[in-house]
DNA sequence: AGCTTAACGCACTATCTGGTTACTTCGTTA
DNA sequence: TAACGAAGTAACCAGATAGTGCGTTAAGCT
């Protein structure tokens, strides 16, 4: 009838079902872990029949790979969409812990999803080759990044890209995943506005003293 | 009978029962989640009945406060005994970067425990009083440190305690929470003899250049 | 020895939960 | 427009799971 111009609200749909229970599995198995989450509530959160699930997935556990899988992909996928080359490598590496440290704050979910996942021994990331692809492609943008400073007179030589990679993803991770017995143990709120601020720019000095000559 | 020199193996001990309970607790909890848990597998590893779970401890979830909470003290227990001050602060510090390393790859279900806790919002910490108290204790020592390090002219002046503290447990906490997937996406055995020793070498390379002036 | 208290364990249940069966309804196309 | 496959649903099931009722027996005390 109408062209496909117009975006007709389908009764059915499989495409945006799918979506629907992706999306809702996602939020069920970051709040919960795989152990807690509950495939009822998916269902519920997702507007979708159980059944459905098991049409589109399988099984919750087949499920919860979808998400990480994805979860993990979006992120690679946002971090290259970073564009770095015409900056000068000091300012390339600040942009780059900004950036992390942001994704991780807006992206509470993943954290939790890493974390059921290395809880699981990452037995469900396994499989994923396109995982490992999209890293060796980051792996390498930090090498680079490395060797333009160094040139540049910069940064100092011989630092491992991989190392340097971990450690800015670890200084943002762990206050983030830990905030809430953080917060506790510190006796301090390390959610408010100026104490992420703060942490963030303590982050930035972090790895610039790093890498400095 | 025989005095109180010879351990007698007594066929009933609440003591020594409730210690079982809380060694399995551990085990499985840190293993899979509070949510993955299960109270049968408790009790079997323990070689108690499940009764006796719910006579020592109430509920699922009340040993699983207990199991977090004892994980705590016993961490700044074992900090605690550390003895830094005749050190000058550069080893000390050293050595406390090493300490935590250590202790966390020789504890991996502190980690999962606290991770579980964290993704439970920290609800069973909040009660506490004795993890703050330990944790108050642990600062002020990271303070003095820091300030003894700035009197030598060996550290910078204006480093907030709490935030080195946080960065000082990230960079060895993220690398072994992460060890699986980090371990597939990097693909490089991250838990490698040589490739611990160089994690530790270079955080404490990132700690030493973080604080020096 | 007798008595009281607390450790201990069997066997049970109400409920939950992942997964399925059997069926209905919509959309597409021959 | 008939008909066929895919999307969708409700009711159900078997096994699992947290939690208990109640009886038994060891340990300590007098």
């Amino acid at each position: 009838m109408d062209a496909e111009t117009t975006t007709k609200p389908r009764l059915r749909d499989a495409d945006a079902t799918r979506a629907r229970i992706l999306a809702a599995a996602k939020k069920e198995f970051a709040n919960s872990g795989l152990g807690g989450a509950r495939v009822d509530v998916i269902a519920d959160t997702a507007k979708a029949n159980k059944r459905m699930i098991y049409h589109y997935f399988g099984s919750k556990e087949a499920l919860f790979q979808t998400v990480v899988e994805t979860a993990y992909i979006e992120f690679r996928t946002a971090e290259q969409s970073l564009k770095l080359d015409h900056l000068d490598p000091k300012s390339a590496l600040e942009n780059l812990v900004r950036f992390i440290w942001d994704y991780f704050l807006k992206n509470p979910e993943f954290i939790t999803l890493v974390n059921s996942e290395n809880l699981h021994k990452a037995k469900h990331l396994k499989a994923s080759e396109a995982v490992k692809v999209y890293n060796r492609r980051y792996v390498d943008m930090m090498a680079g990044l490395l060797e333009r400073g160094v040139k540049d007179g910069v940064f100092r030589a011989g630092i491992d890209p991989v190392q340097l990679n971990i450690t800015i993803a670890a200084i943002g991770y762990y206050y983030l995943t830990n905030r809430y017995t953080g917060s506790i143990v510190f006796e301090r709120d390390l959610m408010a506005k100026n104490a992420l601020a703060q942490r963030l720019d303590f982050n930035i000095d972090t790895v610039l003293r790093l890498v400095s000559v």
